[in-house]
DNA sequence: GAATTATCTTGATGTATGATAAGATTAACT
DNA sequence: AGTTAATCTTATCATACATCAAGATAATTC
């Protein structure tokens, strides 16, 4: 059986009905990003939540001159600014297509429209969050626990081709070092011990919407 | 009217009935936990989630011969080992009381007997995801765009009288350094400059459950 | 309350990453 | 294709934090 994205999500995942789907359809829009233009701005409010069905996407803060890199964002995953879509309030970070990318978007009402409908779709929105929070809490750990070069091996792992998309610039930004950092780790690295032993990942098998 | 942690969340932030609450109040259960004490240990499943009526407690992964911080929690606020919790796989830290503790319980199993019960508990899951999400995206931001420094100022105005109940040590862990740079930065941070102009904070209004 | 243990401070030195700058490589533009 | 612009590499020096070690202070235990 052929699905998409979204299919995958509400009927696969989430076991929503086909009604309920249908519905999702109905309430749900698409908007396609060309390079560098932005799925939000930071600073202003983030009204859309979006399901990529091709693409990436980064999302970073500014802070004086410098950018810093939050995360990434591919094909099949969820992309928004969660506290602003929920609140209302500015987005603390900008959101910006690095690839011609093309989304399936919810805008906040409609999503507030769910819940008024059933109560089920509640069940939808604890998804997003959870699988939001997952992605956080690896990033956590990752940034507590280990240094930058283990963080740079553990981002190659999680998007093995993530460095045909991505600059070295924003992989360095997203790991929290410089780019001169980055390339120096890289020309040391084959050298480098490889001790570290993995801790036991109780997120292994949440996708990383 | 006098409300105690549970119903100020179920009853007055997630309009549930008071059939409702009466419901999770059946079953809930209590837990003590003295000084020292786990409230779930790195490796095992964490059956519970658990709201604070009085105490603190700290989470930690341990790595080798070291601890490194992941969180604190004082009272009113959820604390769980999330992954571990959702999906029964061994949990990636342990969560320890550092003071005499009393908490309300849910166990998983009763978790999801709730939402077998009522699709309108998934508005409770969405509320624990998004609680735990928003702490996350502040702890992120702040691993990102500030330094150790500015890591130890916004803990500390997060909670101002951290220092009466949690040790040097785990506060430097907790930021990510050793104590030692800890109380140095600490002797020298008067003179520091004060120049850091503040992300506007789309979370400003959550709570920190 | 003395002894023991935990916690905090301070100093000397090492290492990883930052800052700056120059050159090399690659991609984009006309 | 040739020019411009972006990206990556490499080198030197500066800085923040780590490591190791010794003492000082405070908390716990007997």
């Amino acid at each position: 059986m052929e699905m998409n994205v979204l299919e995958q999500i509400l009927k696969k995942d989430l076991k929503l009905s086909d009604e309920m789907y249908d519905r999702f359809i109905e309430l749900s829009g698409k908007k396609h990003l060309k390079k560098k233009e932005f799925f939000v701005q930071q600073g202003k409010v983030c009204y859309y939540l979006g399901l990529i069905e091709s693409g990436v996407l980064r999302s970073y803060i500014e802070k004086g001159a410098e950018e810093f890199i939050k995360d990434f964002y591919f094909s099949g995953s969820l992309v928004v600014s969660y506290g602003s879509f929920l609140s209302g309030e500015p987005s603390i970070a900008s959101i910006q297509a690095l690839e011609e990318t093309h989304l399936i978007t919810l805008s906040c009402s409609a999503y507030n429209q769910l819940f008024k409908e059933s109560n089920e779709w509640y069940k939808f929105g604890k998804y997003i969050s959870d699988c939001l929070l997952i992605k956080k809490c690896r990033r956590e750990s990752s940034f507590l626990v280990d240094d930058a070069y283990e963080r740079y091996k553990l981002l190659l792992k999680t998007y093995p081709r993530i460095e045909q998309y991505v600059s070295q610039y924003y992989i360095a930004s997203y790991l929290g070092i410089k780019p001169e950092s980055l390339s120096r780790m890289r020309s040391l690295n084959i050298r480098k011990k490889e001790n570290s032993f993995k801790i036991e990942d109780e997120y292994e098998k949440y996708k990383l919407y």
